[in-house]
DNA sequence: CTTCCAGGCTAATACAATTAGGCAAATCGT
DNA sequence: ACGATTTGCCTAATTGTATTAGCCTGGAAG
């Protein structure tokens, strides 16, 4: 090995950090390669293609989100479970938007297999044990769930809330809640 | 006038197409002035750059969904006039994906303002109206409410959903029956 | 009929994406 | 230690998109 400057790991996270500051959609292989100091076209030894600086920056933000909501789900269930997962959500749209957003970028079905993708509806699974729903309704839970928490977080994001003075965590609280009674009514046939 | 063979609304059009056809991200000034039978630099005449092209795209969509939204709220109320909405919004989003996707693309505030967007805000609330809920949780409603349904139709247009093999109208009615539900459950206080 | 102008065209520039081939430093076998 | 090899970034060159500048033409207006 010779000086090792660039590593995938570096590269992703480098794209990472560009996509929180200038927005996903901007990550661009000369803003990538500025930020490692190195020229653009050497980015080509680690990556195929600028598509693939995308993909590593999705990637890694399934990853990290996974985490977090891991440890949100620790040792919880029920409601507070819930709490917890979603605002593991909320908190790392709002510290890292670029990366949120990177999460939600189409993967091809073999890279999305292997990511931590699946892993999220897993999550939403083991925390909708906490709400015992009849067997045929679990994935329709899950779909349900996953689209809510992740349509709140994106439409506050976009700052589709702001035409309205309502305080942003009020809402949000009450959303939760919501979820938690809907749930709850569902549950035990 | 001259022969008029680009309009405002001629290449909004245009570009909605080419958005549906190869993806909102993916439009492009030559894609649009190809379909157009124009070369690339006369679209900057009508646009005064490639961001308004998407821009354009997404007032579009705004419309038109704005408008198929209002005709599906038409006479009805409570549970269908949820159910007809939500579907309107799925519908929609799976005859023009690159439009969906427009509609959600980020605008400046006046021009947001001038959009259709708000008459979205405006049409939930009055559907709300058949719950009637109190007073200080409408708005909160209407955050809930749009988050839901944009999530779930994006997660499930995302391709999110194919990896399990329930049916997708079976699980589209659940959680519209949810939704319902929970929103009963936080009527008349 | 001639003048003007709307409306698209060609030419030219800048930046992002990508490929090809070069050069230096680190590594490895002896 | 020493040359062969490999590793890893660099320069140069190509293509495509975005954008500006200035030209050219056909029809509207007088």
């Amino acid at each position: 090995m010779a000086r090792a400057i660039i590593t995938a790991e570096r590269l992703a996270l480098a794209a990472a950090e560009v996509a929180d500051e200038i927005g996903f959609e901007h990550v661009t292989g000369s803003a990538v390669a500025r930020r490692l100091g190195v020229k653009e076209p050497s980015l080509y030894a680690h990556i195929a293609n600028a598509r693939e600086l995308k993909v590593r920056v999705a990637l890694l933000a399934l990853e990290e989100l996974a985490a977090r909501a891991a440890g949100a789900l620790a040792g919880r269930a029920g409601r507070d479970a819930l709490v917890a997962f979603a605002d593991a959500y909320r908190r790392y749209a709002r510290e890292h938007p670029g990366r949120y957003a990177a999460a939600r970028f189409e993967l091809d079905p073999e890279t999305a297999a292997r990511s931590a993708g699946p892993r999220h509806s897993e999550m939403i699974r083991a925390l909708l044990r906490g709400y015992d729903l009849p067997e045929p309704d679990q994935t329709d839970a899950v779909r349900f769930l996953g689209g809510a928490i992740h349509g709140y977080v994106s439409l506050e994001l976009a700052g589709g809330f702001q035409h309205t003075p309502r305080d942003a965590d009020a809402s949000w609280a009450w959303a939760l809640d919501t979820l938690d009674l809907a749930l709850r009514c569902r549950s035990t046939g």
